[in-house]
RNA sequence: GCGCCAGUGGCGGAAUGGUAGACGCGCUGGUCUUAGGAACCAGUGGGCAACCGUGGGGGUUCGAGUCCCUCCUGGCGCACCA
């Protein structure tokens, strides 16, 4: 039975053409697919299209045509471009999330989640981005902007779907460990999201009331320090106390200050008993207190507290030192021995947390909390263009969600995209129905889902795109995880966190035998390439500029153009190079070549014409090589043909295929240099078929020109007796200093290679009357003669 | 501020603690050519040399680009996470 082999590389969004990262994403793949299809694995190499999402809307209000048909024109488009590039791929396989038989099996998914208890739909406080008009999940606001858009993102209380990520926030978290060919780096992103830290709730009793403010605390140790108790503006009881005008003139004074360098605070008319000491402590609402983390409340301990601290000294709160320190060390938040805490005096941190706890737990009044910085994903989207969420509303507001037999529920084509907001809004004919079971009036809902939903189980459904349920449990098993996935590191948290949860929550629906979708990821560099500007600050095409008398000059205007630093290539700054042109001009072999030869691919590349150009001359080398007449070979000829089969094979497998170039090059420097041609020898049919994953169009039309075959061989197996070298260029340090290399055969005696070592000029002239008092042999690797 | 990663020729980059700079680009000189984004040959870390060289300083080791400590610089991530 064949190994099962499942490559992938992160499915585009069909904007309308591929550019160069896409090529060197797909290329590093298509290398390792056509690897290990000549190893004999049973590759699965698929491609699809991330086809939903709101580019399509706007492009259809700016251009005047419909998502759909901007979709689907694009993924055209890109699809030709991609065969341009001959890629190795199952096309077989091929989905658009946005075509009926991927999202109607979504619909299921999403049915499947809510009887599981994964899905519900709640009030919440939410991200409003107000030129998608539509609200974002919390990892797609990167420091309060809209991931897309980059526009200040509002807060907004709407009604919601969410995905209960938080259920599973435990296991993504420690599934990490397993995830041993993953890059440290997003590992630790990950980490850092779900946020565990673990410490204590503290139920503080409002005084004179009967009521409860529950906090969130990983020094519990400090509760002898709390000197006042701080809430988030959006805290319930913030509206219990205040009126809405009030709230919204606090907010305003809130927006008005930097958080970080200023702490502000409103006193709440109300106080808390502190829960061991008989005493009040005053209740605030603070702008550095997170509505997001933990209960939305603290308790403020100044001494031990770089923001409490500021805090208290800006309202001349009391600071209580409960840490033993120096006083002018305040705030001091290290750990410590306690003190002015009649319980826990002489206690260290953890000692003084341990009999906290147990007194709290005694008192009913608080216990252990782990608390995960993670939210719910919501997945609500206020968009026309994505899945249609199976739910109707009735009209005293309660909803229903679908069966699946009613399933699918259709995005309607016709629609007005020109107004405000979700056209399916508006859409009265689709949003009103009557509802099959009750025969009530009912509406839909109009909220399509995150697409990031989509590309959450796109790798389940490539196994069998054609199936009529979402997939089959048997291919999974099978199938899964992807062996090998090769993305950009951008999407480190976003879409493989949420694919991680996609898999974990399938897996327990469905009792499926997989826990992580990607067995492996592999995050490929960008693309860089100079940038060029007027002295007006206008950008200009690299193709645009030439060199002149030491200058560079735009081409038509004879402008001084200045030259700027590499940077990631983007429209904006006109800094692209497009991929047609360039297949075009150097070929397929050649781009490959370059996508893989001047970095590490996990590293930058910066994109110079030089580069394509020499990666075009290698491959015109290669194919005169083949086109002399063969002579005899070598002693050594053969034994270098092994090893750069063995050197080949070890860098593709470890992604190092910058040096898989290299060791062409070396062959072939080899080759040339002792003018050894092999013509349509064996060795020839080894080289080709090493080359084949690299070049495979050069490999082809060798392997047919040579071998009149169309048909490349499997991946040679290595003669490893061939490899080992009997002769050694031994190096002779003298007091750790290189000072000759001796040429000699290996598993030589010690005695024996000391003796004709001390007969050379070299090691005379430096030992010369002085004594050898030591001689460190590594056999076969190095000889050093200390001398005194 | 915290965390992680990195710093090697003119440039991109190679080096299980054991000959630093593989391989490529660029450059220099030459050959061939009507011509060349071509090809071929020779050279290319610094220094006249002894020698010196992997961001600086210290350490471990017979031996350090590689391991440890410390500082500097750059990149990325997180950032009031209680």
């Amino acid at each position: 039975m064949p190994n099962k082999n499942y490559i992938l590389e992160m499915f585009p969004y069909p904007s309308g053409n591929i550019h160069m990262g896409h090529v060197r994403n797909y290329v590093i793949g298509d290398i390792c697919a056509r690897y290990h299809k000549l190893k004999g694995d049973e590759v699965l190499h698929p491609m699809g299209w991330d086809a939903f999402g709101l580019p399509a809307e706007n492009a259809a209000i700016q251009f005047k045509t419909h998502p759909r048909d901007w979709t689907l024109s694009n993924i055209d488009n890109m699809k030709s471009q991609l065969q341009k590039l001959e890629l190795d791929l199952d096309w077989d396989r091929e989905l658009a999330t946005c075509n009926e038989d991927y999202y109607r099996y979504q619909q299921e998914l999403f049915i499947d989640l809510y009887n599981a208890g994964l899905a519900y739909k709640k009030d919440a406080l939410v991200n409003w981005d107000p030129v998608d008009q539509t609200v974002l999940a919390n990892e797609q606001v990167i420091d309060g902007k809209g991931w897309r858009t980059g526009a200040k993102v509002e807060k907004k209380t709407l009604s919601q779907w969410f995905f209960k990520i938080t259920d599973y926030a435990e296991e993504l978290l420690s599934d990490l460990d397993k995830l041993k060919l993953w890059p440290g780096k997003v590992k630790t992103m990950q980490k850092n999201w779900i946020g565990k830290s673990t410490g204590a709730e503290i139920n503080f009793k409002i005084s004179n009331k009967n009521e409860f403010l529950n906090i969130f605390t990983t020094r519990p140790d400090t509760i002898y320090g709390a000197t006042f108790i701080a809430v988030s503006i959006n805290h319930p009881i913030v509206a219990k106390y205040q009126t809405k005008t009030e709230i919204e003139n606090i907010r305003r004074e809130f927006e008005k200050v930097d958080t970080e360098k200023e702490k502000v605070g409103f006193r709440l008319n109300i106080d808390c008993d502190h829960p061991i000491v008989n005493k009040k402590i005053p209740v605030y609402i603070a702008n550095f207190v997170l509505d997001t983390y933990g209960e939305g409340a603290i308790f403020g301990c100044p001494a031990h507290d770089e923001r409490d601290f500021q805090f208290a000294k800006k309202y001349s709160l009391p600071i209580i030192k409960v840490i033993d320190c120096d006083d002018n060390a305040l705030p001091f938040t290290e750990t410590g021995t306690l003190i002015n805490s009649p319980l826990l005096n002489g206690l260290n941190k953890d000692d003084a947390i341990k009999k906290i706890l147990i007194f709290l737990e005694k008192k009913g009044i608080g216990n252990e909390k782990i608390n995960f910085k993670i939210r719910d994903w919501g997945v609500s989207r206020q968009r026309y263009w994505g899945c249609p969420i199976p739910v109707i509303y009735y009209e005293d507001g309660s909803f229903r969600v679908l069966d699946k037999s009613e399933l699918p529920v259709l995005l309607p084509y016709d629609v007005d995209l020109m107004g405000k907001g979700n056209a399916l809004l508006n859409l009265d004919k689709w949003r009103k129905i009557i509802c099959p079971q009750t025969k009530k009036i009912a509406f839909r809902e109009t909220d399509t889902l995150d697409t990031f939903v989509d590309s959450s189980w796109y790798y389940i459904r490539f196994l069998n795109n054609k199936l009529d349920k979402p997939f089959d449990r048997e291919q999974v098993n099978k199938f899964l995880p992807v062996d090998k996935y090769i993305g950009g590191i951008e999407h480190a948290i976003l879409h493989l966190l949420y694919s991680r949860f996609f898999m974990k929550a399938l897996r327990d629906i469905y009792d499926l035998k997989v826990d992580e979708p990607f067995e492996q990821l592999f995050t490929q560099g960008m693309i860089t390439h100079k940038t060029y500007k007027t002295k007006n600050n206008e950008w200009v095409m690299p193709k645009e500029v030439i060199s002149k008398d030491g200058n560079l000059l735009r081409e038509k205007t004879k402008e001084i153009i200045e030259e700027g630093p590499s940077e990631k290539m983007s429209k904006s700054k006109k800094n692209v190079i497009e991929p047609d042109e360039i297949l075009d001009n150097y070929g397929i072999d050649a781009t490959r070549i370059f996508m893989i030869s001047d970095s590490p691919p996990d590293r930058e590349l910066e994109w110079t014409d030089e580069g394509i150009q020499s990666s075009k001359n290698l491959v015109n080398r290669i194919e005169r090589y083949f086109s002399q007449e063969m002579t005899d070979l070598k002693n050594d000829t053969e034994k270098k043909v092994e090893k750069f089969v063995h050197d080949i094979e070890k860098n593709i497998l470890n992604f190092s295929l910058n040096k898989c170039v290299a060791d062409i090059y070396t062959l072939f420097n080899y080759l040339e240099k002792e003018k050894v041609y092999l013509s349509n020898s064996m060795l020839s049919n080894k080289i080709i078929i090493c080359l084949f994953p690299i070049l495979p169009k050069l490999s082809l039309s060798l392997n047919k020109f040579l071998f009149k075959s169309s048909e490349i061989n499997e991946w040679p197996s290595i003669k490893l007796e061939l490899l080992i070298e009997d002769k050694i260029n031994l190096p002779i340090q003298i007091n750790g200093k290189l000072i000759t290399t001796i040429l000699t055969r290996k598993g030589y005696e010690e005695e024996e290679i000391l003796h004709k070592v001390y007969q050379l000029d070299k090691i005379k002239l430096k030992i010369k009357e002085k004594k050898a008092i030591r001689v460190i042999n590594v056999q076969d690797k190095i000889i050093n003669i200390i001398i005194s």
